[in-house]
DNA sequence: GTGAAAGCGCTAACAA
DNA sequence: TTGTTAGCGCTTTCAC
């Protein structure tokens, strides 16, 4: 007898429905093994003898096997699936970090399953429970705002949770990062170093730009410069809200000799507008972008902007969720991975 | 006796692992019904009754239950998971169809799956055998091209597939797409009905950019054009790259009066480019990108490009996937979405 | 409308 | 090194 019951050679009759897909216990009776020799063959090779592997490595090879990691997502509790949620892809600063996440995870054999929550907290708040329903072995998420609600489902979830782009000193479990509060102080620091004194921020509608935007306000303020004039463009930012923006500040008869973008494609919008205006970018206006992407250095002028190292932050967040994924422990689990002020043409 | 053997009331010993979170079981308990019963107040709820509707609910809200997918996949071998590749998501003319199958598919209850093939037929094959492991209810694939191996895999999995952003007669399954060829060969008409005779073309490293720029080379020859002078710049595109390219034609002595770039990326490259050199967009050079992106319109000058509705493209496949995940026969498994030339300033 | 039984395909635990 | 047993949490089948 086999182990499921059925007479040797026979075939077994299934009495469900069953995908007609082959499955490990037919690979396991063509290699003449039992199926957890067939399985620990496929996973854990060193286990088993030369003799076996051989055996199982052909079967699988005449079956064309593919495991089912339903199945064993299921019997193991490890679904070797990664949760990302991002408030959009389109057209995001955080693109470099979902790449490099999706990489990073691929490369130790994990998936990732993403998610958009538009910036909306009661779309992320679906969302997570869509995800925790799979049952992933870690969640990675953009920024730190969360409901309570999905805060406490997070945590009674008990999945390993990255929280990515923002800091807090209390995460709810890892965090990779930098301060958007250090951004909007250094920006205006650094304008006010080259000579800017009449400042102005056009800045999108989310809660990190606006953070970096209060910082900017305040520094301008301490610095003993007039007061900034603000500018609020909808999230996701264009080139288009950029240069709608510029307009509105020369129409208001704004008097401003810089402006501080919340994202580089703000800036090449604004940077559009000056052009399209007979208005000189740097020498009549300074332009400070957001992001550092791929464009913002090829630019014509090449654009000064805030550079954060997107990639790093996803490649981080990676090695997090693996760490624990495979039970080892965390040591650090707040990682400040700072930016820094990229100074090219535009100011 | 409960119907797993576990006597009313009593802590059920659960003799293996066991992730500790709420099951259905906990919430048939709690709400005094059979496990079965619970399921059916969870997924088709008109078929209980009000009385048993509202203690199941009560359970829930009580006890915070989580249905877990995974299992659900593997008993009714529907995982609700969707799998999607791209060649890549950076700064790429795909995000807008990635990002309307994404909220398409989360409307009808469904998650997506991402994974980046990179450009590279190995990885998109490995990336399949990760994808089919999943068990997934849909792929949806980016382009028709791939390695012999992974067709076979596709079509032995019988999981519904869509390919898209291209056109063959032959596909796996269902197609999403449009005529690469028609696309070069009506960018040529349509710059040599402007007036412009001596074209050029930067492209891409990718198969589809190619037969864009074979056809587009063709028709300029039938319509007794000089020869096209082509510029290979590697996949991904970049600002940078187009840059580059014009960089190239320019050293090289070419005469060109109009550039068909395979991006609109690589087209801002190019008027970058011509405006650092003070050569005037579009008298002295016409520009015409591919994708039109969002900021295509609102560059100064506006560009000129090849208009592909990429959410509709999203929206059709995951329909077509959605359809058949119901059991419902999807009636035209091929739809040509078109594509137009959206006509601005850059030419 | 409700429930008992069986099992989806795999792996952890324990035994030999 | 290999195998037996017992599930993981859910849903299908079939019966009432």
């Amino acid at each position: 007898m086999t182990s499921d019951g059925v007479k040797d050679g026979e075939t077994p009759r299934r009495s469900r429905r069953g995908s007609g897909a082959v499955t490990l216990h037919d690979v396991a009776r063509i290699a003449g093994v039992a199926p957890i020799t067939a399985s620990r063959a496929v996973n854990t090779p060193t286990q088993v003898s030369a003799e076996v592997l051989r055996k199982v490595s052909d079967a699988i090879a005449r079956t064309g096997y593919v495991p089912n990691r339903t199945a064993g997502a299921l019997a193991s509790a490890r679904s070797r699936l990664i949760a990302a949620v991002v408030p959009t892809i389109a057209g995001s600063v955080f693109l470099a970090s979902v790449q490099a996440l999706t990489e990073t995870l691929a490369a130790s054999g994990y998936q990732l399953m993403l998610g958009q929550s538009g910036y909306d907290p009661q779309r992320e708040d679906a969302l997570l429970e869509a995800i925790i329903g799979r049952r992933p072995d870690g969640i990675v998420l953009t920024g730190i705002l969360h409901t309570p609600e999905g805060r406490r489902r997070l945590v009674a979830a008990g999945i390993p949770v990255v929280e990515t782009w923002d800091l807090t000193p209390t995460p709810i479990d890892m965090l990779v990062g930098f301060s958007h509060v250090d951004v909007g102080r250094r920006v205006a620091e650094h304008l006010h170093g080259r000579g800017r004194r009449r400042l102005a921020i056009v800045s999108g509608d989310d809660e990190r730009a606006r953070r970096r935007e209060d910082a900017f306000a305040s520094a301008a303020q301490a610095l003993g410069l007039p007061e900034v004039r603000h500018v609020i463009v909808p999230a996701p930012t264009t080139l288009r809200s950029g240069r709608a923006a510029l307009s509105e500040l020369l129409q208001a008869g704004a008097d401003v000799d810089a402006v501080f973008c919340s994202s580089d494609m703000l800036a090449l919008g604004v940077i559009t507008e000056a052009q399209s205006r007979g208005l000189a970018v740097p020498e009549a206006l300074a332009v400070i972008g957001f992001g550092d992407l791929e464009f913002a250095a090829d630019l014509h002028p090449a654009l000064s902007t805030v550079r954060i190292n997107g990639a790093e932050i996803g490649r981080q967040a990676a090695r997090f969720i693996v760490e624990r994924a495979e039970g080892r422990p965390v040591e650090s689990r707040i990682v400040d991975i700072g930016f820094s002020i990229a100074e090219r043409e535009s100011v």
